[in-house]
DNA sequence: CATTTCGTTCATTTTGAATTGAACGAAACC
DNA sequence: GGTTTCGTTCAATTCAAAATGAACGAAATG
């Protein structure tokens, strides 16, 4: 841990909540801990829990510099996770007049959090999975005659019409989530 | 691959849908591969939707042994996929008369496996989140008022409470998830 | 325009989870 | 009661995802 990088970081970084990105209070380290735990939950990679947590308990912006040193994780994580973070819009960028490094703030909101998760991780899958299906009903009746056990094929057909309506179901169901949450 | 065991299995195995566990058919084969992308999108061990696929779209029972030489996965991850399918409800066990050996059978229900999935994930780490809080709320009040910035102790209260907000939506919302299904 | 500062990228390393298979206990069988 | 057949358990292995950090390009700076 380079000395001259820090005491630099510290006379330009901003002095967010009063504190440079020195290291964590036990209150922001059991905010983050709680974050890393909720990470962890969600199968997200713990950096993501680490980053968010910090920023949410900061309120304020933080400089990338901060993320970095106060977290003590890599460059390259802090870079990946805040693009994934932002990807799904659980962090935004916010400009600080007379510094052109990013800053970074929490967005709060759990609609828009939850939301967001979903759009980014689930709704695709989902749609690979309407693909899936079509190339299952292909081979289904692509299976040449002389295989077909009457039975066998008519089970067949039956779980692929299941498998359709759990589609439908949750194409419907998932945005209404997002309207609970609103309340 | 060993015969004897293969020749034993076809002369003493249930002969589901009119094959034993041999290999699997072209469409099988889809289903399978449907559920195990399903099984990555919830980033779920891949022999669990090896082995709810074969049994999805078996219909009938599969015996243990079927279930190892058709998805030709080794018996501990057979058992202990099944046992997990068994602890959120995705799979029974069957009664098959005149075979002392173990058979499995699908739930095919979405409502059930959604819930059984979600009490057996969330739920916990729910709980675990909540402990969490109330360890925050200690490190909170524990600051010695010596470090208290007034501004920064402000901010950390307030963002205990919203946590505090999300447990309680997350916890109101999570049931009628179940209902919404249910329709 | 040369130099410094930022943040990203990506090959490598690390870490943690899933899978395997041998060893084992329990139940059925003769 | 000895033997075989099941399925589970768990230590070792394999595998995939996450983290690291050096190299790099882009933008600001002077």
């Amino acid at each position: 841990m380079p000395g001259a990088i820090r005491a630099r970081s510290q006379i330009r970084g901003r002095q967010t909540s009063g504190r440079a990105g020195g290291s964590l209070s036990p209150v922001e380290t059991e905010f983050v801990s709680f974050f890393v735990g909720a990470a962890r939950a969600l199968k997200l990679p713990k950096s993501l829990g680490e980053i968010y947590g910090l920023l949410f308990a900061s309120g304020g912006p933080r400089g990338f510099d901060e993320i970095v040193t106060t977290l003590r994780i890599s460059r390259g994580s802090a870079s990946q996770g805040l693009r994934v973070l932002r990807g799904f819009g659980a962090v935004r960028t916010t400009y600080v007049a007379g510094d052109r490094r990013d800053h970074y703030v929490a967005e709060t909101e759990l609609r828009k959090l939850v939301t967001g998760l979903l759009e980014e991780t689930i709704a695709p899958q989902l749609a690979a999975g309407t693909e899936r299906l079509d190339r299952l009903e292909g081979a289904l009746r692509a299976e040449p005659v002389a295989r077909r056990r009457a039975s066998a094929h008519a089970i067949l057909q039956g779980r692929l019409e299941k498998l359709r309506a759990w589609e439908r179901i949750t194409r419907e169901t998932l945005p209404m989530l997002g309207r609970l949450l609103g309340a």
